[in-house]
DNA sequence: ATCCTGACCCAAG
DNA sequence: GCTTGGGCCAGGA
C-alpha cells in the first residue's frame, strides 16, 4: 500500500537529514532513567522511552536492554499494564527476579497501584 | 532501496 | 478478557 512507501520515504528522508542521530546519547538518557527504578518497583518500555526524553522510542529501549545484559535492572522493565513480554524461560525468569524484589502479581499481570514507578523527571541527573 | 523483525502500544471489535 | 490492524523506530539482511 502507499501509506508503507510513505513510512519508508519518509524514514529515509530523516535518516539523510539526521546522519543518523547518536544512539549512544539515546542509550545514555535512557540508561540513567532504568537506573532510576528502585527495588520493588517497574516502569513500562514507553514510560522509561518518555522519561529519557525520548517518546515513541520504546522499541529502542528493548534494543537497549537486549544488548546491555546485566549492566541494567531489566527485570524491572515491563510492558503496557505490568505485563511480562519476555517469552518462555526468561518470562518466568523475570517474574521470579521481580518477586524476589517483593513485586507482587495479580494473576498475569503486576499489581502496577503497588509497583508502578513515577518518574520525577526534574530529579533525574548524570 | 526494500523487507523483516522485535522483551512495544493501543484503539476496536 | 482476547485478537487484530495500524502506528512506531532503528538496525541488520
Amino acid at each position: 500500500m502507499s501509506t508503507k512507501r510513505a513510512v519508508e520515504r519518509t524514514r529515509n528522508l530523516t535518516r539523510r537529514l539526521l546522519k543518523a542521530r547518536p544512539s549512544e546519547q539515546r542509550d545514555a538518557a535512557m540508561r540513567k532513567v532504568i537506573l532510576q527504578i528502585p527495588r520493588g518497583e517497574v516502569a513500562t518500555y514507553s514510560q522509561v522511552a518518555a522519561a529519557a526524553g525520548y517518546p515513541f522510542y520504546h522499541r529502542q529501549v528493548v534494543q537497549l536492554l537486549r544488548k546491555s545484559g546485566d549492566a541494567l535492572p531489566w527485570q524491572r522493565v515491563v510492558g503496557a499494564g505490568g505485563v511480562i513480554r519476555l517469552k518462555r524461560e526468561m518470562a518466568h525468569d523475570q517474574r521470579l527476579r521481580l518477586e524476589m524484589e517483593g513485586v507482587r502479581f495479580r494473576g498475569k499481570r503486576i499489581a502496577m497501584e503497588d509497583h508502578q514507578h513515577v518518574f520525577r523527571t526534574w530529579k533525574i541527573r548524570s
